[in-house]
DNA sequence: GTGCCTCGAGTTCC
DNA sequence: CTCGAGGCAC
């Protein structure tokens, strides 16, 4: 059997919205064969027709053409037959501008320390005029819509903020979303959050019972999930609804302000929430807070706080970022939801690293519309009730097992425990006793003077650690190896013929398969693809960049950030260990070298070194290395580069990049990073917030760039 | 020395 | 998501 490889070629390349109705009946006939024989040569034949993504690609342009022409669906539509693999991602969407998350208050004071920061920062007296917005914070998930020239051409999850999921077909049955907008930039990303009213929601759980589909555990979760249909059919009979709030990227600006931009994107056709609010002081932003969580449960859909943004928009550029999120706004969070429940035991979970964490078993609670049986007790401190310096935080009301114990989510996600109703202790109940010695491996666990965590000394002999320490191997960002997840990892770990105990393993597995009797493939889960799958992807790994490496090595202290800081300041593997075989801790040139890169300090150099002349871990280390092939980091040439030999000084903050990032690319072009200003500076780099140090390089004449013309400056603009 | 700001590490549930 | 702690600017 065979397929029409070329014209499976052009359709996965073909982009649903240069789809024309008069083209839509072709196609759709062409991918309802395609599909049809990929389907039957799936299912029947072991051996696949086409690719995985290549099928996904065919199946999703499906959807979008027959979202887009409803009345050219085909009767035999590859969407409706059933047992067809559905693919379990959407493609991935590259946000042009990140979709950042807000800091959160929870008290009143809160509000009014946010409000001091951002006059403190833009240098604005606090009795001159500043602004904000106050809205309700829905609690749905967020939606970014990209329309081009007034056409809705792409709608994407936020993801983790830079990455989300292209769900266009699925974004365009929503009704309060319109698919073309009158006048408006000709680049416009507006951004909002989609949800469930409570009625519909009430509504949809019913005909889901009547049907014997799975019910919602809340609205949010309702629209999550209806929203991540593969199917936009379904989508389309899911009551879903949509607040714009915000935006990304623009060709022109909507307006001056946040309160004007958010009236225009109603003009353009979007709903906007009418409970906005232009405060001019912190005492106004409070008590519309209060306003809005009176009204709460008459809204008719679920909200989680009031969000305050500064409203001129020129003041919210000059504030900028954080790493992770806006300075000129803020989430002002409601109380969360409590519950009581009885804590039923405590275990003791040992880390990678050896931290001892408790664990709370709970009688199971619905809390925030989820049900939780665990809750995470931190550590020893914690369940005693007393705080790091000792002070008590619960005046003394150890946790014991048995007690009747009030939980909340933090953040409306990690299950935490509150409070304890001492007059419901049972009578036998006694004080926890936390283990000194690792319940795993039986060694001892100590507590270091000043450390919160009690860690198991047992190293690389304590199963726990070594089984944590491969999860972490094979985790994203690290080696990120497909088909190789923590269920794997425990599993291997225990094998008896092709056992996995360290990360050199996970190399040697395809030669000790190989060899063995008892391969693979006879076990449970694994055929003859899967095991073929595996191998690939560990092969596709064994050519590895540095960063990777070392941020997979595990070693305490160095985690991703750090570990690509120093695979630039080393370059390569060999200068990296011959580094570490010569450092001492605390003196020698090589100590000094090592504390010399930015964001490297005493207590991860020694952490590193200490990992690397361990001789056991160097042993296991250098098992690794000689399996791989390790990528030398970056050394871009810097003969041509424009700051070569120059001295340059970042001030300020840096939006773009953080400032230990923009040191390392600077030195990679061969520029020299100083602290301070001097007659010997080139150039003063200064981001928002500059403050003495961009005076002292006006005095003495040195020339100062912000972090765009910089970054114009080095080529990466 | 103090006070940000990030990063690292650990954790839950869908 | 949160807490603690490391690192750095002031």
């Amino acid at each position: 059997m065979s397929i029409d490889d070329a014209r499976v070629a052009e359709l996965r390349n073909l982009d649903p919205n240069d789809v024309t109705a008069d083209a839509a009946d072709a196609i759709l006939a062409d991918l309802s064969e395609l599909l049809g024989q990929a389907n039957s040569a799936y299912h029947t034949d072991d051996a696949p027709l086409i690719d995985d993504a290549s099928y996904d690609a065919l199946k999703r342009l499906n959807m979008a053409v027959e979202a887009a022409f409803p009345n050219k669906k085909r009767e035999d539509s590859p969407t409706d037959q059933v047992g067809a693999p559905v693919s379990e991602t959407f493609s991935k969407v590259t946000h042009a501008v990140r979709m950042l998350s807000l800091s959160n208050a929870f008290a009143d004071e809160e509000v009014v320390e946010f409000v001091d920061g951002v006059r403190r920062f833009l240098n604005i007296a606090a009795d001159a005029p500043l602004s904000f917005t106050a809205e309700p914070k829905i609690d749905g998930l967020s939606l970014s819509l990209r329309y081009e020239n007034g056409q809705l051409i792409q709608a994407a999850t936020r993801g983790d903020g830079a990455v989300g999921e292209n769900v266009t077909a699925n974004a365009k049955t929503i009704a309060d979303i319109p698919h073309t907008l009158n006048a408006a930039p000709d680049v416009l990303e507006v951004r909002g959050e989609v949800y469930m009213s409570e009625a519909d929601f009430l509504a949809l759980n019913k005909r889901q019972e009547e049907a014997g589909a799975k019910t919602f555990a809340n609205p949010r979760n309702a629209a999550a999930g209806s929203l991540r249909q593969l199917d936009p059919k379904i989508t389309a009979s899911r009551p879903l609804r949509f607040f714009a709030y915000a935006w990304g990227e623009l060709s022109a600006p909507l307006a001056t302000h946040q309160s004007k931009a958010i009236a225009r994107l109603q003009e353009l056709g979007f709903q906007t929430n009418d409970l906005t609010k232009v405060c001019e002081t912190p005492e106004e932003m409070i008590a519309h807070y209060t306003d809005i969580m009176l009204k709460r449960a008459d809204l008719g859909y679920d909200i989680d706080g009031v969000v305050y943004k500064v409203d001129d928009l020129a003041l919210q550029r000059r504030l900028g970022f954080r790493s992770t999120t806006p300075r000129w706004a803020i989430a002002h969070k409601f109380p969360a939801e409590l519950a009581w429940t009885r804590l039923v035991a405590i275990d003791i979970q040992v880390g990678r690293t050896g931290a001892l964490s408790p664990v709370a078993r709970l009688a199971p609670i619905t809390v925030g519309g989820v049900v939780v049986s665990n809750a995470t007790l931190h550590n020893e401190d914690y369940i005693a009730g007393v705080g790091g310096d000792g002070h008590p935080i619960r005046e003394g009301r150890d946790l014991r097992v048995g007690d009747l114990v009030q939980v909340y989510r933090a953040g409306d996600v990690i299950p935490k425990i509150k409070d304890v109703d001492l007059s419901k202790r049972p009578d036998d109940a006694a004080p926890y006793v936390f283990p000194d010695v690792c319940p795993e491996c039986g060694s001892h666990a100590i507590r270091e003077a000043g450390d919160a965590v009690r860690r198991c000394t047992g190293g690389l002999i304590c199963p726990a650690q070594a089984v944590e320490r491969l999860k972490h191997f094979v985790s994203r960002g690290a080696f990120d190896i497909d088909g190789l997840g923590a269920k794997q990892i425990e599993m291997f770990y225990q094998d008896e013929v092709l056992p996995i105990k360290e990360p050199a393993d996970i190399f040697t597995l395809q030669a000790r398969n190989a060899a063995s009797l008892a391969k693979l493939q006879n076990r449970d889960g694994f055929g003859e693809t899967s095991v073929k799958n595996l191998m690939q992807a560990i092969e596709d790994k064994r050519t590895i960049p540095l960063g990777k490496l070392l941020f997979g090595l595990g070693i305490r202290h160095v985690g991703e950030s750090a570990s690509n800081l120093l695979a630039n300041h080393y370059g390569s593997w060999q200068a990296l260990t011959a580094a570490m075989d010569k450092s001492e801790v605390g003196t020698g040139e090589a100590w000094d070298d090592l504390l010399n890169v930015d964001g490297v300090g005493a207590v991860m150099a020694t952490s590193l070194i200490e990992a690397f002349q361990n001789d056991a871990e160097r042993a296991s280390i250098d098992r690794l290395a000689a399996e791989l092939t390790v990528l030398d980091a970056e050394v871009r040439d810097t003969s041509d580069s424009p700051v070569a030999g120059k001295t340059v000084v970042f001030t300020g903050t840096l939006e773009k990049m953080t400032r230990a990032e923009a040191k390392s690319r600077a030195e990679a072009l061969g520029a020299k990073v100083s602290g301070s200003v001097s007659a010997k500076t080139d150039f003063l780099v200064a981001g928002p917030g500059a403050g003495s140090k961009a005076k002292k390089a006006a005095d003495l004449g040195v020339e100062t760039i912000d972090e765009d013309a910089w970054l114009a400056l080095i080529g990466e603009a």
